[in-house]
Parts: structure tokens; C-alpha cells; sequence
RNA sequence: CGGGGUGUGGCGCAGCUUGGUAGCGCGCCCGCUUUGGGUGCGGGAGGUCCCCGGUUCAAAUCCGGGCACCCCGACCA
């Protein structure tokens, strides 16, 4: 029973000042959530149920694909992400009881289950095996933001994966995928799935499941052939660029005061294309490294590709250790460096092009003309380059969008089951480390992309797997006329029919009942006029689009869930 | 963590420069009115002016400290 009048949907006229992203101003105008502090929300009735809906769905694709739910603590002992090493991130959220035990709030549940699974699972004749959750998760962001979509505490369905061997892990972790698949689908949202960095999981391989949407945080990079991956670590072929031609060797020119690419390109009248951006990096670790990183002077680096091809952490070399073993900064090149040990790492965007570069002399107020990677100085390739606007694959131009990341998932293999000992008896009575995938959704991100791709200037609309109600009934008439009872007697037989129903009821103007319906973006409003009555029909409007249709009163509910069954 | 901004009734804001009994619109309550796009008229309720301290006869306003919240960046399964 959804009475208007006695239900609590505090919609608003106004969007809250300090809000910026269209899903933050319409969730909160429509009456689905109310902020209590930063990051911190409160799910209101209509917006529960739509998390309710999609959770119901993401259970059903679980179920299917063969996972069983369980229900892990979210207060969890320190002890465990000590062992995992992941202790340390800033993220976790710590706490100490009375009795001064350590304790966090999970980020996730890796430590927890794995501990579980050491205990649990014993023989290969256990697995595979697949469990998940949905709980809570804290996180101490450094920055919430966006409303509803970047949170300290969110709702997260967790699951993982306990297989034997590698090849089990990419079973696993596609039945995921395809399972994932089915949920957006389901959920009526646009999605890619795109290749991703794996971050502080770690692990071998993820994929980011992103919705794109203009308050997205994350940018995607779509390609032909269903090339699509997040741009921190896209690859594409770079626009060409013309270069001078080279001589037999290098020339040196006098530059003065150009330690900049800008005013390089400017002073010797080339684009910067064809100029040599030097990066010098200390890649971390014990064995700290300095290493010279050549990029085409008009691309930037990718850090997470740099950080993947150095195989560690890196920060920037100080002015002492590039003068120490390079060069004067500002005019640093691949040619001449005072310690030619160093290493010289060439993003592969530079290769593609005929001719010779302008690179820096190692001398101050110097460059060299027409130099030559493999001629003048010997390196390694590497992709570390991030894409841009003009870029290509497959010969096409690339999109760049900005989308709201709403899954993730990740071959996590022996990683956490080594550190903290779970293990299984082979088929030889050999004890084998056990192979594992986790995979995560948040279904409050996936409302808000919702939010976000369907909306318009009217308000939300949503899709009907996923909206708060199936029919927005609105009735017209005042208490005790035709057009009321009339109402009344839709009201019970939609429900009766099977659609949630919600029946607007107050004492309010039809103008403030059908603008709070086309905010709230229930996916068929149904109106009951003195006009109903007398032309013997309802209006129905589609909330996509606004479309209306007249509907015969005789057969009204048969026709509305014929008609609810063929929307998005 | 760096930069910028904001805290005044449920929401959106003015007032602060130049100290003197706190205001507007919307919403809310009551009555009448209106009933297919936030109708009109009348009456009314509601505020520790973020907190603490200081200056002053007097502080929303000036000074000091703190807190909260937002945006950009860093960061971010």
C-alpha cells in the first residue's frame, strides 16, 4: 500500500546549493536519500526500494552462476590484513575496542573469507567454489564526492572464487563476467566492460565494468572492434606527425633559455611532436634505478602504465641525481649523458615516425637536431604513453568518455591464500595454495548511473527493472467524487495485477502532482480525471520520452501491464 | 594533503562593508478559493544567525581559535 498521502517522499524544488552532479540533485529533490554527513547517506523509502531491486537482481544472477550467499562480519580483526600486507592503506578505516584490540572496518572481505577458506575447504573435491555477500563496506575517503556516488560507507555485493589451478581462475572469473553482463542488462544500463589496472587488489588480471555518464570519475576509451579500456591504461596508435629529416648524425643548436617543451617548439618553429619530452624516474624499491624515459614532446605519461612497466612504484628524480647523471635539467636527452649506464626507456609512439627528433644535449642552452632512436643512443620500448583525442585503433578514431565505475572483478590467484595459508589436498594428497578471483558491485552506483543516463530536464526516469514503483497513479479528483472512486478501484486492481503502484492521493494541484511524478521517474503514469471519466478512457504517459496514450477505461489494468511489459 | 568557497527557520537566499530588538521567496499549519501543469486571498507557527572565546553599553555583523559541509586537484576495488 503506497499512499502519497501517507508515504515519506520529501521532494524538492530546489536542489540542495552545494550539490554538482545531475544524479546528486535529482536523488536528492526526488525524495530517495538525504546526506547526514560527508560521504555518509541515508537510503529514504522510494530510494531503498530501488537499491532493494537492483540487489534482488544481483542476487539472482549470483544464484544463477552458481554462487551461495553468506554474511561476513564488517567489523573484522586487524590481524588477518596484517598478514595480507594490506594493513597499511590509507583507505581502512581502524578502530580499537575497550580492551584495545586492534580492529577494522572491512574495505572488502579477502582477509575474512580466505580465513574462512583455510579452515573450510580441504580437498579439490570442494572446489570450485563461490561465495558472496552483500555488507557493508567502510572506506576512509580521501575525497567523497558527487553524492550518492563516491561514499565512506556503501553496500557492496562481494563475492570470490575458490578454484584449483590458474585455468579454474579463468573459468571463474568469465562466468563472472558473463553474470555481470546480465545484471546491467537487466538493470537497463549502457556499460562496457574495459581493461583495467589492478590497483591495491592486486593480482593478475581485472575488468572495470563502467557506465558512462557525465559525472563519471574514471574516463574510457572505446575503439573499433569493441576496443575499450580505461584510459590510465588505453593503448592507441598516435596521430602522425611530419619530423625534419635527419642528417648522418646529430647536430647541435644553440637553444637559449628554452627549458620548456612550449618554448622549444616556439623558438625552432616545430610542433611539439617532433620535439623529445625527457622524463628522469627513480623507480622504488631496494634497488632504487634511475631511468630516463623519452615521450613524444605533445603526449603526457600514463602513471599507472609507467608504474605496470617498471614493475614498482616510481616518484621523480631530484635535480641533484639528474645532474649527477644526466644532465643539466631542462635540456636532458638520450645523447651524451654523463653516466651512460643509465637506462633509456622510448614510448613506442615516438617510433612510428620518419626522420629525427630535437632532443636535449645534456648541455645547457643546447639541443640536438635529427637525432635517431637505435642510431644514436640505445633503448628499450615501452607503452607508457596516455591516449588523446585524435588517436586511432584499428585505424578508427577513438571516443573518450567519462564513466562511473559500477564493478569490478579480478584474478586474484594465489595472492591472499598464500599470505594467509589457505590451502587444499590434490588429487595426488599434495597440499596446493588455492586459487582465487573476487569480484565486486555496487548497486548504489548502479542507481545513480541510472540516474545519470536517463534523466532529463523534468527529472529522473528510470528503468522499470529498477524503479522505485512499476505505476505512478495520480488522480485528480477530490475525496468523495467519480473521479476518486474511480481511482480507488485502479489502485487496488493495478495492484492486484502485479504493479507496484504508487497512488498519489493528496490534497494537492494536478501541476505539483505531475511534476513530482516526472521527478521521482516512475517508468508509467497513469492519470484518473474528470476528462477519464467523461471520454471513457485514462491517459498514460510513458515517463521516456513523455510519451501519452489514451487507454480504454474497460480493460484499463490488462492494457497498462501490457503495456509496462514492453517499456526499457 | 594542496587550492578555492560556504555555514542565517525544512529548502534556496538577503542582511555582515559602516555593530543597535533578524528578513525575503518557497515549503509547513488554519480558513476560504481553485481543480488537467507548482491557483488566488487572508491568518499563523517556526531561528542557540555552526561552536568557543575576545572587543564593546551592545555582535549574525569586528577580532582570535575551532568544527562542519561543498567544489577543483592529488588520491580513489
Amino acid at each position: 500500500m503506497t499512499r502519497l498521502s501517507q508515504y515519506l517522499l520529501p521532494t524538492e524544488r530546489e536542489a540542495p546549493a552545494d550539490a554538482e552532479a545531475l544524479s546528486h540533485k535529482l536523488m536528492v529533490r526526488a525524495g530517495l536519500v538525504r546526506q547526514v554527513g560527508t560521504g555518509l547517506w541515508t537510503w529514504l523509502p522510494a530510494g531503498l526500494r530501488v537499491h532493494q531491486k537492483i540487489v534482488q537482481i544481483i542476487r539472482e544472477e549470483m544464484n544463477a552462476l552458481g554462487g551461495h550467499e553468506l554474511l561476513m562480519p564488517m567489523i573484522q580483526p586487524a590481524e588477518p590484513w596484517r598478514k595480507s600486507g594490506r594493513y597499511e592503506i590509507d583507505e581502512l578505516f581502524k578502530l580499537v575496542d575497550r580492551k584495545e584490540t586492534e580492529l577494522v572496518l572491512g574495505l572488502s572481505g579477502e582477509e575474512v573469507v580466505t580465513t574462512h577458506a583455510a579452515s573450510m575447504i580441504r580437498s579439490y573435491r570442494d572446489l570450485p567454489l563461490t561465495l558472496y555477500q552483500f555488507q557493508v563496506k567502510g572506506r576512509d575517503e580521501p575525497r567523497p564526492r558527487a553524492g550518492i556516488l563516491r561514499t565512506r560507507e556503501f553496500l557492496m555485493k562481494d563475492s570470490y572464487s575458490f578454484d584449483r589451478d590458474a585455468d579454474a581462475v579463468d573459468a571463474s572469473y568469465r562466468r563472472h563476467a558473463d553474470a555481470y553482463a546480465k545484471m546491467y542488462d537487466r538493470c537497463g544500463l549502457r556499460w562496457y566492460l574495459v581493461d583495467a589496472d589492478v590497483g591495491y587488489m592486486g593480482g593478475r588480471e581485472s575488468g572495470e565494468f563502467m557506465a558512462p555518464c557525465p559525472a563519471g570519475e574514471d574516463d574510457i576509451v572505446l575503439g573499433a572492434n569493441g576496443y575499450a579500456a580505461n584510459l590510465e591504461v588505453a593503448s592507441a596508435e598516435p596521430a602522425p606527425v611530419t619530423l625534419p629529416p635527419s642528417g648522418d648524425a646529430p647536430e647541435e643548436v644553440h637553444t637559449p633559455g628554452t627549458n620548456t617543451i612550449e618554448s622549444l617548439a616556439e623558438f625552432l618553429g616545430l610542433p611539439q611532436g617532433a620535439l623529445s619530452k625527457a622524463f628522469p624516474v627513480v623507480r622504488q624499491g631496494d634497488d632504487e634505478e634511475l631511468v630516463l624515459l623519452l615521450l613524444r614532446g605533445d603526449h603526457r605519461v600514463s602513471e599507472v602504465k609507467l608504474r605496470t612497466v617498471l614493475g614498482a612504484g616510481f616518484r621523480q628524480a631530484s635535480a641533484s641525481e639528474i645532474e649527477d647523471k644526466i644532465g643539466p635539467p631542462g635540456f636532458l636527452g638520450p645523447v651524451g649523458m654523463r653516466d651512460s649506464q643509465v637506462r633509456v626507456l622510448v614510448d613506442q609512439g615516438m617510433l612510428a615516425n620518419e626522420g629525427g627528433y630535437v632532443a636535449g644535449a645534456n648541455r645547457t642552452d643546447h639541443h640536438l637536431r635529427g637525432v635517431q632512436a637505435g642510431r644514436d643512443f640505445t633503448y628499450e620500448a615501452v607503452d607508457v604513453r596516455q591516449v588523446g583525442p585524435g588517436d586511432t585503433v584499428g585505424g578508427e578514431p577513438i571516443q573518450i568518455e567519462p564513466a562511473i565505475e559500477i564493478g569490478n572483478i579480478f584474478k586474484l590467484d594465489t595472492r591472499y591464500s598464500a599470505k594467509l595459508g589457505a590451502r587444499y589436498l590434490d588429487p595426488d594428497g599434495k597440499s596446493q595454495d588455492l586459487w582465487m578471483g573476487c569480484y565486486g558491485i555496487g548497486p548504489a552506483r548502479i542507481a545513480a548511473a541510472a540516474v545519470e543516463q536517463f534523466a532529463d530536464e523534468k527529472g529522473i526516469s528510470w528503468p522499470r527493472a529498477i524503479a522505485p514503483f512499476d505505476v505512478h497513479l495520480v488522480t485528480l479528483g477530490k475525496p468523495g467524487s467519480d473521479e476518486r472512486e474511480l481511482s480507488e478501484r485502479l489502485y487496488a486492481e493495478l495492484t492486484a495485477s502485479g504493479l507496484d503502484t504508487i497512488y498519489d492521493d493528496r490534497d494537492a494541484g494536478p501541476g505539483e502532482k505531475f511534476a513530482d511524478a516526472e521527478l521521482l521517474g516512475v517508468p508509467l503514469r497513469v492519470t484518473v480525471g474528470r476528462r477519464s471519466i467523461a471520454a471513457g478512457e485514462l491517459e498514460v504517459q510513458i515517463r521516456r520520452g513523455a510519451v501519452a496514450q489514451a487507454v480504454p477505461l474497460d480493460g484499463a489494468v490488462e492494457a497498462i501491464v501490457k503495456l509496462w511489459r514492453t517499456l526499457p
